[in-house]
RNA sequence: GCGGGUGUGGCGGAACUGGUAGACGCGCCAGACUCAAAAUCUGGUUUCCGCAAGGAAGUGCCGGUUCGAUUCCGGCCACCCGCACCA
């Protein structure tokens, strides 16, 4: 009898594991596959607890499916470009490279301390060449089939970081990581044409059906697709057009003026002659999208002077004005007005004296007494004032307008998304460089595929402004390849999801000469089941697809979508705790008392905040190697797993990890020091099995069903709660039935085998301890026998007139004659039945019978 | 503002397509073992009334459908998340 070591054992399984390569897979079209991907981490130091979620999750997914027979690829690698590498090296004077590759060093030994199953020889590190010359030949590839170009535009600068942010990292107006207000700036840039793939990437996700709706939601709001029309206005007294987006052209007869962007190409032409104006849009650009206050912001217009004619009522002019609320980014930059029915531009109509005409009017009203006053009419009805389309319903004049205008030949039926282009160049160093030489005469010129990879210069000096490539002495003089003559390299590198946009590909064939072997990803992808944090729903996720689109584009790969299954985890949080000075402290900080209160090292007062996410400016932190180092990993996998599903948020706490700890211990002991001895139980099963034994049996069998459920649909807290009953029930077991022996060995071995994927050195453990000498990791997944799942006798409920009165005790499927005279037998539902009528008596088989008096 | 989600004991959470609400765990209470403590084991634990058998109430609030509602429908409230001048 030894307590359980757990420092020694999980190490020396994990080293077994190592030695008989028990997680090494090569692709074998022979056998089904099945790849679990959880997000590849950022090497920023140290794991945390939302790394030790991530990765028990994905590995019990990799173990159960690899008990059930499936090929599996598990692999683990790192999302090794990005600033915190820049921030460090500037802060400790060491190179962006060791700061990167020392963190790796630890977090591999944290991760190999948690005894996951990954198949390390596959591991990828995407700052080393060998991984980025690939994405640069990528996007080579992309120039040639017009999925990228260059162009001037305004951008979201991050005044912290330095450098451009695509739209997506702009959250509620600030830098995604910083933190920073940010601001509008002009640059040239390169784009990746996601828009290309705008419709296709909404309407391709109704067959994600192994997402959650949350995210698909998010993504279909992200891509924003709206249907309208595009109009032509003519301007009294020039020459070209206006160009408009509309959604609502059922509403032209009560447009009431023109509104276009303060960054329209005609406010500036005005502008340039008017400095008047010229001020107005400057002022409209200092408010830019960086205010937070845009939602208060008052609707400001500036009348040009210039009228439109419209489009039908040919002696009506509609004023042309520059208004701070209308985005050039979003259709034409130009919108006409139609105040009735759109509360911006009631609004704009009120504040400059514009007429407001009610075009639509609700079903149920006068339309000669439909008026409009402070709030516009947005709901459905009928078109009234509005010549040809009176009396039609919206969607009927949306149709007849759009043909008149086709008819006219100035308008037409048009899409439009909310979704950009994703701006993919970075001023920074610690990146991919973009493959691409400017030449003076050239212009911009691709680096030839051969010369790749375009390789990070070593010597950088981070300390100064502005971009550290750009600054350095020597590197991006080269000469042009076309012409020959002195030329300079691009200096911006890429945005760094350029990266993680195809690592699951990588990961197939990661020793490969080019990105993938298309045999390999063939046989690989997409991956089955890709678990890690709802924040990349519309980032990482959405980059990802659009990719894996752009490569099949270019030959690459033959799939559309990357990941077919996706599960999203909820955060990990901790109570808060603050002295009375007002400073947040550390769970390391406190100690409890006995009234249930906590003090600090002093014994000073602490307040207790509610749980929050797990961070660093909180200091509501545990970190997981001292956990895993007094626990085990083991435990900690457990407490991951039994506490809360996978999507909701987790609190972290001591009494929960002392739980989990105990049912470990627990179940070494169910092995260590058995009711009975079991060495010289056969491996047959006896031909009686009676009393205890058979129950235990049958539950064990039960159990097995409805984890592999559990299991299956990621219900692992439930799975956890049902292996626990069947280890409580093993209590019940009395030596003296027949079989007992036996039913108590296949009982220890099912639960070894169902813990195996959560706790699995525990479960090896088991399992030796047992008298195995194979390893538990190359079991198969039980099957449960049909025939001992189901029970001989059931309980039925029995109900008077909805309340539950008694129970009784049924054969299974008894006839409902059978129910109900055993119901109404039944003492004290004889009670309340009392003297009253029987009005109806339902029985539900096997579940119920209500009597109705 | 728009879109979505959540709300169940002291706590985390169970309850499949409407059918015994509270599985399992944490915490707490009692008992066993011990000189004692820890560990471990056993039992109890939604609230109220009752010695008990049993009864009443109960899944955010109000109402509805139903023999029967945590589950379906309508209306509120609270909290959380996403988007946000998108024409």
């Amino acid at each position: 009898m030894a307590r359980y070591n757990v420092k020694e054992t999980e190490r020396k399984w994990q080293r077994v594991w190592e030695k008989r390569r028990s997680f090494e897979v090569e692709a074998d079209p022979s056998k089904k596959k099945y790849y679990v991907l959880e997000m590849f981490p950022y090497p920023s130091g140290r794991i945390h607890m939302g790394h030790v979620r991530n990765y028990t999750l994905g590995d019990l997914v990799a173990r159960f499916r690899r008990a059930q027979g499936f090929n599996v690829l598990h692999p683990m690698g790192w999302d090794a470009f990005g600033l915190p590498a820049e921030n460090a090296a500037i802060e400790n004077k060491v190179h962006p490279a060791a700061w990167t590759h020392e963190n790796i060093a630890t977090m591999k030994r944290q991760l190999k301390s948690m005894g996951l199953s990954y198949d390390w020889r596959r591991e990828v590190a995407t700052c080393d060449p060998s991984y980025y010359r690939h994405e640069q030949k990528m996007f080579l590839d992309f120039l040639e089939h017009d999925l990228v170009y260059r162009k001037e535009s305004w951008v979201n600068w991050d005044p912290i970081e330095n450098t451009v942010l695509a739209n997506e990292q702009v959250i509620d107006g600030k830098g995604w990581r910083s933190g920073a207000p940010v601001e509008k700036r002009k640059l040239a840039q390169w784009f990746l044409k996601i828009t290309a793939f705008a419709d296709e990437l909404l309407s391709a996700l109704a067959s994600l059906d192994r997402w959650p709706d949350r995210v698909r939601l998010m993504q279909e709001n992200w891509i924003g697709r709206s249907e309208g029309a595009h109009l032509r206005f003519a301007i009294d007294g020039r020459d070209d057009p206006l160009e408009i987006y509309t959604t609502r052209p059922d509403t032209i007869f009560g447009a009431s003026f023109m509104a276009i962007s303060a960054n329209h190409p005609l406010a500036a032409e005005l502008a340039a002659g008017n400095p008047r104006l010229a001020e107005f849009i400057a002022t409209c650009n200092r408010m830019g999208t960086s205010e937070a206050a845009i939602e208060t912001a008052e609707k400001l217009g500036f009348d040009t002077g210039l009228k439109c004619r419209h489009p039908i009522l040919a002696d009506v002019r509609l004023p042309v004005y520059v208004a701070n609320f209308v985005l050039m980014e979003y259709g034409t930059g130009a919108i006409f007005g139609c105040p009735g029915h759109d509360q911006r531009d009631l609004d704009f109509a009120h504040k400059y004296g514009l007429p407001v005409t009610p075009v639509v009017c609700p079903e149920d009203t006068d339309p000669g007494s439909f008026e409009i006053g402070d709030v516009a009419y947005t709901g459905d009805g009928r078109i009234i004032n509005s010549d040809f389309l009176n009396g039609l319903g919206i969607e009927e004049a949306k149709s007849a307008i759009i043909a008149h205008f086709e008819k006219a030949g100035v308008g037409s039926r048009q899409v439009n998304f909310r979704l950009r282009d994703w701006g993919v160049s970075r001023q920074r160093y610690w990146g991919c460089p973009i493959p691409v030489i400017h030449c003076d005469v050239c212009g911009v010129v691709p680096v030839p595929a051969e010369q790749l990879p375009v390789l990070l210069p070593e010597d950088v000096d981070l300390s100064g402004a502005g971009n550290p490539l750009d600054r350095h002495p020597t590197w991006k003089h080269v000469d042009c390849p076309t012409c020959g003559k002195a030329a300079r390299r691009e200096t911006d590198t890429f945005d760094t999801f350029f990266e993680s946009s195809w690592y699951f590909a990588r990961f197939c064939s990661p020793d490969a000469d080019i990105a993938f072997e298309r045999a390999a990803a063939d046989y690989w992808l997409p991956v089955d089941q890709y678990i890690g944090g709802i924040e990349h729903a519309v980032l990482h996720l959405l980059y990802s697809r659009f990719f894996t689109r752009a490569l099949k584009q270019c030959g690459y790969l033959g799939m559309d979508e990357p990941f077919a299954g996706l599960q999203t985890q909820g955060m990990i949080c901790h109570e808060t705790y603050k002295s009375a000075a007002g400073k947040w402290l550390t769970p390391t900080d406190v100690r409890p008392t006995d009234g249930g209160g906590f003090v600090d090292a002093n014994g000073g007062a602490v307040s207790v905040g509610r749980s929050e996410k797990m961070s660093k400016s909180k200091k509501n932190v545990v970190d997981p190697e001292g956990i895993i180092s007094t626990y085990g990993a083991d435990t900690a996998r457990l407490f991951m797993l039994s506490d809360s599903p996978p999507e909701r948020d987790l609190d972290w706490t001591d009494a929960g990890v002392e739980g989990a700890w105990r049912y470990v211990n627990r179940l070494w002991r169910l092995v260590d020091e058995p009711a009975f001895a079991l060495a010289g139980v056969g491996a047959t099963r006896p031909t009686a099995v009676e009393g205890s034994a058979a129950d235990l049996e049958r539950r064990t069998h039960r159990t097995v069903a409805a984890v592999t459920e559990d299991l299956e649909r990621f219900h692992f807290n439930k799975a956890v709660a049902r292996i626990r009953e069947l280890s409580n029930a093993v209590e019940g077991l009395k030596a003296s039935d027949a079989g007992a022996d036996w039913v108590l060995r296949n009982c220890l071995e099912t639960i070894s085998v169902l813990v195996g994927p959560m706790m699995p050195h525990l479960a090896e453990e088991i399992w030796s301890a047992l008298g195995h000498e194979s390893l538990l990791v190359d079991q198969p997944w039980p099957d449960a026998d049909a025939a001992l799942i189901v029970d001989e006798n059931v309980t039925v409920a029995v109900q008077v007139n909805g309340k539950l009165r008694g129970t009784i005790e049924l054969a299974k499927d008894a006839p409902e004659d059978v129910a109900r005279e055993s119901a109404l037998a039944n003492e004290n539902v004889r009670a309340f039945i009392a003297d009253k009528a029987v009005r109806k008596v339902i029985v539900v088989p096997n579940r119920i019978v209500n009597i109705v008096v």
